[in-house]
DNA sequence: AGCCAGGCTAAAT
DNA sequence: ATTTAGCATGGC
């Protein structure tokens, strides 16, 4: 099969803590590359030094979708000095100084993190990796060296993979179809989103042009959206980056960091959030995040 | 066995 | 205006 290679330049990259971050759930390391799925791309990806190596496993026209998924070309160092100069967030940003917010589609991200309540990284893989096969489309040609006792893996130890299903596909699901995929309760609430969209009630586009506040109440007049998966949605696809998801990670960060000697209401660490960390306090988050979750190991 | 997991909703203070 | 069960499912 014709693949293409692409070569991106980068600077304060840190590819794997990224694809591993938790705002992502398609990425797997096999064999020294991360595999998964941008669009309708299927991709292999490795970091060597200042260079991420890609190689699309069917042709592709320009490296544009990658480098916007990536987004490569954004300055981190800009960012990170606009963080606020305390000890926590020093820590934070030396625990993983080159971690980076991705831009995805908002409508992937919007459905994987509508199936992300209360529900463990590990966990919100499997839903979303039962979902694809299920309802996505294949983006790789099973070969013939397929396997299909497992289904899954090829003689070279490559993954099937799919794309993400669309909110016309999820629409035309039942409730058991969905459930089957291991999402519980989660099930009315992402095929309400999938049939709301897929009925241009809600225009993922047009939320774009609005401002924060605004795509923030459009979100959350879903069903099984409130405000921080709206938010998640906002920094992930929409590159809101004010927009500070709140959940038990960051509040844990932010009593334990922030709030060591006195317990704060919630209400009182969103107020916190919300106003401490800059025009950029997305990222500042991705740092607490990705800090509590690996200091805690 | 019981508790908790990148929450949200509706009911009860 | 805040706080609190219930919600599926799985891992420990």
């Amino acid at each position: 099969m014709a693949a293409t290679e692409i070569l991106l330049r980068v600077r304060d990259y840190d590819l794997a803590a990224t694809l591993d971050s938790g705002q992502v759930f398609r990425w797997q390391p096999v064999d020294n590359y991360w595999h998964g799925v941008v669009g309708q791309h299927s991709l292999q990806l490795k970091q060597k030094g200042n260079v991420i190596h890609a190689t699309a496993l069917a042709p592709v026209k320009s490296s544009q979708f990658l480098r916007h998924f990536l987004q490569t070309e954004t300055d981190l160092a800009a960012i990170l000095r606009t963080f606020p100069d305390d000890e926590p967030m020093r820590r934070a940003v030396a625990a993983c100084p080159g971690l980076r917010l991705l831009r995805q589609d908002p409508w992937e991200c919007l459905a994987s993190f509508i199936l992300s309540s209360t529900k463990q990284i590990v966990q919100i893989r499997q839903i979303v990796a039962l979902l694809c096969e299920r309802f996505g489309e294949p983006v790789t040609q099973p070969s013939a060296t397929l396997c299909p006792s497992n289904g899954e893996r090829d003689g070279a130890g490559d993954v099937r993979r799919f794309s993400f299903p669309s909110p016309e596909k999820l629409a035309a699901c039942n409730e058991a179809d969905l459930r089957a995929c291991k999402m519980g309760f989660r099930a009315p609430s992402l095929l309400n989103a999938a049939r709301q969209i897929a009925g241009g009630r809600i225009d993922l586009e047009q939320i774009r042009t609005l401002d924060y506040a605004a795509a923030r109440a459009e979100l959350m007049t879903l069903r099984g959206v409130g405000g921080k998966i709206a938010d998640c949605v906002l920094l992930f696809a929409y590159g809101f980056d004010s927009a500070f998801p709140v959940d038990v990670w960051i509040e844990r960060a932010l009593q334990e960091l922030y709030f060591p000697r006195r317990r704060a209401s919630a209400k009182r660490l969103r107020h916190f959030a919300a106003t401490h960390f800059g025009p950029h306090a997305g990222y500042a988050q991705q740092y607490l995040f990705h800090y509590m979750r690996t200091k805690a190991k």
